[in-house]
DNA sequence: CAGTGGTGCGCAAACGTTTGCAGTGGAAAG
DNA sequence: CTTTCCACTGCAAACGTTTGCGCACCACTG
């Protein structure tokens, strides 16, 4: 259907921009012409000859190269192509100097300009598991932005292991990384301390430190929690189970906090024994601290789950009961996960706009670039209750009716 | 819960190590324990006298620091660092080297080093669309064979874009990855050209090229159609039909083919008006494409989509027409996205193992890489069917039990 | 016609490494 | 005691850019 051409791409156009250069023949350059006499430019696309003719050989060409072609100076070579520079150099020169770099195919090293100017153009994103649903959709968010203000992205996966966050954290900084975001994994995490101590700028996404000394972009967590329980009441719910997040997490700390102070706000009683804290934003987790839940014996309706993840497993421990959902009881899951309404049921949930919680994220982090003297600061974004079939009214209020 | 800890952190053991350097004063060290006189280290945490001691400043140690530290050539420093080197310096200046490096938070400057080296010890990964479910677990195994390696992976999001995909590759020549990994989003592709003619490794994931010029890691795609069509005649269906993928892709194209393979071979007669291909991936071009084999006609009592995304657009279009699924019309996807097993009905589709893709994908560029000279290859992962409950007999054929 | 100002460009240093080469010293060999 | 060799380390160049500085030239102005 096609075929990759390996030669020179003939319908450039870069060849007759060339046209009017007057190419002094200079000794050194490793390409001739019409062996110094004319500017007899034809393409010659004959692959036999390999040596002669033909510009983009595999080196990529330098600003050296450039500069021969056009027979100026590198440095001039260097500001024409910049475009902040360019109105330092004469448009004829500039016009030149950009055929001749164009018919070498000339490409700045981005690692040469690095060292010179000391920026890498790149920003490391350091995640706990790609395989997290709500990542992918806070990493598009992170990469849209941060393409747009020129940066490029490096992607770490720590799979959840410490020891591979600090390497990964090590490496990104060797790699010069001009800042970095993270979904730090866990509250004491010292991943992140060399890269601060070293003056990189970092921000989180999603977690937040305890003590805000870290500009983060998070959900408004407490605000998750408490859509899920007014639901529930407004449905007329009046015992309701939280299965908590890990609460070493600040999601899973703050959505708890939000479900106690929305069941005070309710004025229904509090009851210690119908939270239980999962240990990790699992499936089995979830399924675990449900089972905990049905024997404990203490009643309840309705189970708000901090998360999807807990939330499916709610489903499994419940149909292992024989508790139908929401008939006997309703969840509440929280992220808005893709798919979860095509589950069954249908997962009622908190969405939280992940993108736009990764743009907010890659905004701080260029504020901080810009500006690394800025004091932390917190963008919190509000979720919205989705309502779909895994909440219902409790049997008893609807016998009610 | 925890502090930062922004100043020198006493844990580290380095202050311990470096006890025994005997320090000459050299003049313009801008660090000076004793004032010239003796090695008194004391950590010195005091937070008020910020321009004395406490040698981990804002900036970076370099490797001239540490050699007026150690009292050694900056070569020395290099050498002693590196460990394929270290056998060429005096086992006592390596330690004594060590400390200072340590000392000092010395880190490499991995840009200074690749244009040395003109190595960047980074790999572009250039992706259509992050959401697409069966992304992140081949980025996932690309990634951690790549970051064993020593490798960092550059992600970019092309957004389904040429233009951006085309902005991403050009950046990420210029970043001077050392290969590119590509889910190449159509056949005719400009956007990696520049690389490959530039001679930087290049290898496509989950798709490929049609004259195979480039090395690939994909699953087999005749055989993720024949297992779907082998399943469904295995349960007495005569008539299935196909939601084939863009025919432009690989995957659309050969999976279609491997649908008619299994289909002559199954002894069924072939029936073009069965098979109606997508122009995308999504949900709402497999709710089209099953609307318009509903509208047809044409008789048929399975489903194979090409994908699980078009099998649940088919989930869709079949609840719009009242058919039941399986009970009227099964139907089976291919991929096994997360969370396809909680569908209603639980989707039976074609398992493959994207995270061996992924890796798979890795060790092709890694070989490039070592010898770029080597011809073109693919990898190619079989799949697996994975029954649920979007199948089961045909009525006419379960009516005869 | 001297003075002034501005434009365009070249020169060279610098960024932080790595590495071929050469030099030093000491030990082993003659 | 001289020679040879080896182990160790310093020297300096190079990688490809960017950028402050200064020079040359030209066009004004007075």
């Amino acid at each position: 259907m096609r075929t990759w051409t390996y030669g020179h791409r003939a319908d450039e156009g870069e060849v007759a921009a060339l046209a009017d250069i007057q190419v002094v023949p200079a000794p050194p350059v490793p390409w001739r012409p019409g062996a110094g006499t004319g500017v007899h430019l034809e393409p010659s696309l004959t692959m036999s000859e390999q040596t002669t003719a033909r510009p983009p050989r595999k080196q990529r060409a330098t600003l050296r190269e450039v500069a021969q072609l056009a027979n100026v100076h590198t440095s001039t070579v260097s500001r024409a192509l910049s475009v902040k520079t360019r109105s330092m150099v004469n448009p004829n020169t500039v016009e030149r100097v950009m055929a001749a770099a164009a018919y070498l195919g000339y490409r700045p090293n981005a690692i040469a300009r690095g060292l010179r100017t000391s920026r890498s153009h790149s920003i490391g994103v350091l995640v706990p598991d790609l395989l997290n649903p709500v990542v992918p959709p806070i990493v598009q968010g992170l990469e849209a932005r941060l393409v747009e203000a020129g940066y490029l992205v490096l992607l770490g996966n720590a799979d959840h292991s410490p020891a591979r966050e600090q390497a990964l954290a090590d490496a990104m900084q060797i790699q010069q990384v001009e800042g970095l975001i993270a979904f730090t994994a866990t509250e004491d995490d010292q991943a992140l301390d060399s890269l601060i101590e070293a003056g990189v700028p970092v921000v989180l996404v999603n977690r937040t430190v305890p003590d805000g000394s870290i500009s983060a972009a998070v959900p408004d967590d407490h605000m998750c929690a408490s859509l899920a329980v007014e639901h529930l009441v407004g449905l007329g719910h009046t015992s309701i189970a939280h299965v908590a997040g890990p609460q070493a997490t600040s999601t899973g700390f703050r959505r708890r906090e939000g479900f106690e102070a929305a069941i005070q706000e309710a004025g229904l009683p509090r009851s210690l024994e119908l939270i239980v804290p999962a240990d990790r934003y699992t499936e089995e987790e979830g399924a675990r601290c449900c089972r905990e839940l049905l024997s404990s014996g203490i009643p309840f309706t309705a189970i708000v789950a901090a998360n999807d993840m807990l939330a499916v497993g709610c489903y499994d421990a419940l149909a292992e009961s024989g508790q139908a959902c929401p008939d006997d009881i309703s969840v509440v899951g929280c992220n808005d996960m893709p798919f979860t309404d095509r589950f069954d049921p249908p997962l009622t949930t908190v969405n939280i706009a992940h993108r736009d919680l990764g743009s907010a994220a890659a905004e701080l982090l260029l504020e901080l670039i810009h500006d690394p003297e800025l004091p932390p600061r917190q963008i919190i974004v509000t979720p919205a209750l989705v309502v779909r079939g895994s909440t219902a009214p409790p049997r008893r209020s609807r016998r009610r009716w």
